[in-house]
DNA sequence: AATATTAATGTAAGCGTTTACCTAAAAACT
DNA sequence: AGTTTTTAGGTAAACGCTTACATTAATATT
């Protein structure tokens, strides 16, 4: 069924039920009327992919991150998807997984279905290897960028000063009088480089002389925190405090301490990052560093129309991190 | 730049180059080549709205629930995200909230965008009050409905049998000698009321009087079951066991149940719902029902290829859960 | 009442594909 | 070499909409 059929039923021409469904030019309001309650008794829905030929616009925004079932992508995505609603705008989800081919793959899909605009969310930088897909993307469409880097014509980025967020929490600890901080991380993605970086630097700040030898690796798994921290008990290195990278490395220091019998943040001080609800969910609950994705995620919308308003934007945008404080290291 | 630049460049017609970009009819090897060349220099990328209107169908699947940022929602959305990029469809993202306008809306913004078909995720009821927008789009494309229950034309749905898993888990408590079981809930959804059944099914099996009494609400805040647990404690009502509609709510019951002295699992076991990673991350860890979203996402998708392959297909599906024992209700 | 202005509606071209149908060239038969 | 079959490639219509331009009807102005 097709803006013909309406338009042969309510005695009309096209161009009159088009108005009608644009909200544009004059039509009475008798013909209005009539041309609605047609539309409402055959049930039509106007077709957006014509509407798109003609319009080159098709109202809808391709969201790409690696996995949303990673609970902080989640929120990203969830917060972003609300507000494209409200603007009007559909998202179009690829989660590509951190394959850079299935990246690739994921922006042609999008370019191909004429999205109107790209929100990466994550996992780009600028010295990474291989950019081209973006920058292809970038030539047609505007790409916003949340917390990763990417300056090229036509591309956004938003991030969030994990780096200082890093140094501060260490200065923070520090000023509590600890001084041997673990810092265990699950990822040399662009935020985690930022991370390890502001953790060296606070390290430096407060006087330790080898802060590298401070840090481990560990993948996102919890018990894998756990195996990493029985290491480090058994291998009876000093310390009384540790950053995660992510909370649900915090869950599983502290889970591992409690079974050494260690007390959380009687013993030892624990934050972690992100400050996702796991962070309430543990006893004791985390303290957390918030990276604040829900202003990130708004703003990268926001900043996305006020570019289609040909407004000027600015093309990088850095936003603060906060400690949130709870049971694991208390103010 | 469209096709015709194309095929201008390339100095064939646009029946060759389409040729070549659908991998069909009979196009020279060097014929090929060149234009795909072309293409390549130009970065060309085929407009899919276009294709679509001669095609009528744009490889594009609408995917409801109420919200991304649920931990549940999120898992479904991923592997059905995935499942679909893989058969070469695109998942577009739809969260309505709760809100039945809001659902009417979203079906609306789908069938105007022309998706393939629909998956709903959840909260989907036949006596719901309004279900007049699912079947506005069963009419027009298959809808597939996960975890709800909706029969009509076109409609296809694949749950879990929670009111069973319910039920046995009742059992299982009661056989480890458990007579006083809570139930804590936090929705009056489709999938919520089969919970409340079984639940209560299992209840009178095992010789419970007012099964009824044991129930309470909450929302979904692991801070509500907190300070419901620590109602019930100081009413000084009875109970070894409790059971909550979903894994958050067993955190919550834990850490007051915690706060109070109250051993988990020694005094009290403690059974979640979803088996979702929180099972994991809190301490004790959860004893949950796994109502196997993986599953029932992973087959959505396929009924759904196979629904377009016109293959048969069972109206309705039903997939058992499985209790996952872990520390809060030892086996 | 005649004219000018504005409102309401219609016609037709264009958006970028796919594909049925057609023609020309090449290959495979006699 | 002449005919048939196959392969390669082209032309033009169709998909469902928007919109510039054209036309007619209604209203305002003199």
């Amino acid at each position: 069924m097709n803006i013909y059929d309406i338009a042969e039923k309510a005695e009309v021409s096209i161009a009159t039920v088009s108005r009608i469904l644009n909200h544009k030019g004059n039509v009475s309001p008798k013909t209005r009327e009539k041309v609605l309650k047609v539309m409402d008794e055959m049930g039509y829905t106007p077709n957006a992919f014509a509407r798109a030929l003609g319009l080159d616009s098709i109202k809808m925004i391709g969201v790409m991150c690696s996995d949303v079932s990673d609970i902080y992508y989640a929120k990203a995505v969830s917060i972003i998807e609300n507000e494209l609603r409200e603007k009007g705008y559909d998202a179009l989800l690829c989660c590509t997984g951190t394959n850079i081919s299935d990246k690739k793959k994921a922006i042609d899909v999008l370019l191909s279905k004429r999205v109107d605009a790209i929100i990466l969310i994550g996992s780009v930088f600028q010295e990474s290897t291989d950019n081209s897909h973006i920058k292809k993307a970038a030539k047609s469409i505007p790409v916003i960028i949340i917390n990763g880097e990417f300056k090229f014509e036509n591309t956004y980025s938003i991030m969030c000063d994990e780096q200082k967020a890093m140094r501060d929490c260490v200065l923070a600890l520090s000023e509590k009088g600890h001084k041997d901080i673990l810092y265990i991380y699950d990822s040399d993605s662009f935020s985690g480089k930022r991370k390890i970086k502001g953790y060296i630097e606070g390290m430096e700040q407060i006087g330790t002389d080898n802060p590298e030898t401070y840090i481990s690796k560990c993948n996102k798994d919890i018990s894998c925190a756990g195996t990493l921290i029985n290491d480090i008990i058994k291998s009876e290195i000093k310390f009384s405090a540790i950053i995660t990278s992510v909370d649900t490395l915090a869950i599983g220091a502290i889970k591992a301490l409690t079974k050494h019998g260690i007390k959380v943040p009687e013993d030892v001080s624990v934050v972690g990052f992100n400050n996702s609800i796991l962070a309430d969910f543990s006893s004791p609950t985390i303290t957390s560093i918030d990276n604040k994705v829900d202003i990130l995620s708004t703003d990268a919308v926001r900043t996305l129309l006020d570019v289609f308003e040909n407004k000027s934007v600015a093309k990088a945008k850095t936003i603060q991190a906060e400690i949130i404080y709870r049971e694991s290291f208390a103010k």
